[in-house]
DNA sequence: GTTATGACGACCG
DNA sequence: CCGGTCGCCATAA
C-alpha cells in the first residue's frame, strides 16, 4: 500500500482550504520529499475517492494546470478554481501568489518566506 | 530484483 | 520566451 509518504500527501491535499491551490512540489515539500513531486501526481491519481481529495486545487509550480486529464475535459480544473474564487493572468495560469495555500501563515516580517 | 512510466521541477539550448 | 533534456520519487509490469 502507500508509503508514508503518499499518505502524508493525502493528508496535505485534503488540507488545502477552499480558494486555495497548492502545487505538487510544495506539497512534496510538506509531505517530507521535496524532490517527490512526480510522486505526488501519481497519489493523486492513485488517491482514492473515499478521501475526496481536492486534487483540482493542485496544479503546476508554473501555475498551469494539468491539461489533457482532468476530470474527463481539461477546462473543468480551471472552471472549478474560478468557481471557487481563483483567479487567473492572461495566460490561463493560477495567481500562485494570491492563492498559494500556506499550512503556517506566520506573515515573514522581513519578507524573507525561506523559498 | 530490474526496467519502464508518469497529473513534476529545474536546467540547458 | 519556448522547446528539449535530465533528475528524483513512487508505482506497475
Amino acid at each position: 500500500m502507500s508509503s508514508e509518504l503518499t499518505k502524508r500527501i493525502y493528508q496535505i491535499v485534503q488540507d488545502i482550504p477552499y480558494g486555495k491551490v497548492a502545487t505538487y512540489g510544495q506539497i512534496a515539500r510538506l509531505a517530507g520529499n521535496p524532490r517527490a513531486a512526480r510522486a505526488v501526481g501519481f497519489a493523486m491519481r492513485r488517491a482514492p475517492d473515499s478521501l475526496c481529495l481536492p486534487c483540482h486545487r493542485v496544479i503546476f509550480q508554473d501555475g498551469s494546470l494539468c491539461t489533457g486529464f482532468a476530470f474527463g475535459d481539461p477546462q473543468i480544473q480551471r472552471q472549478m478554481l474560478k468557481k471557487e474564487g481563483v483567479t487567473f493572468d492572461d495566460q490561463d495560469r493560477v495567481r500562485l501568489d494570491r492563492h498559494r495555500y500556506i499550512p503556517e501563515p506566520g506573515g515573514m516580517p522581513d519578507g524573507n518566506p525561506s523559498l
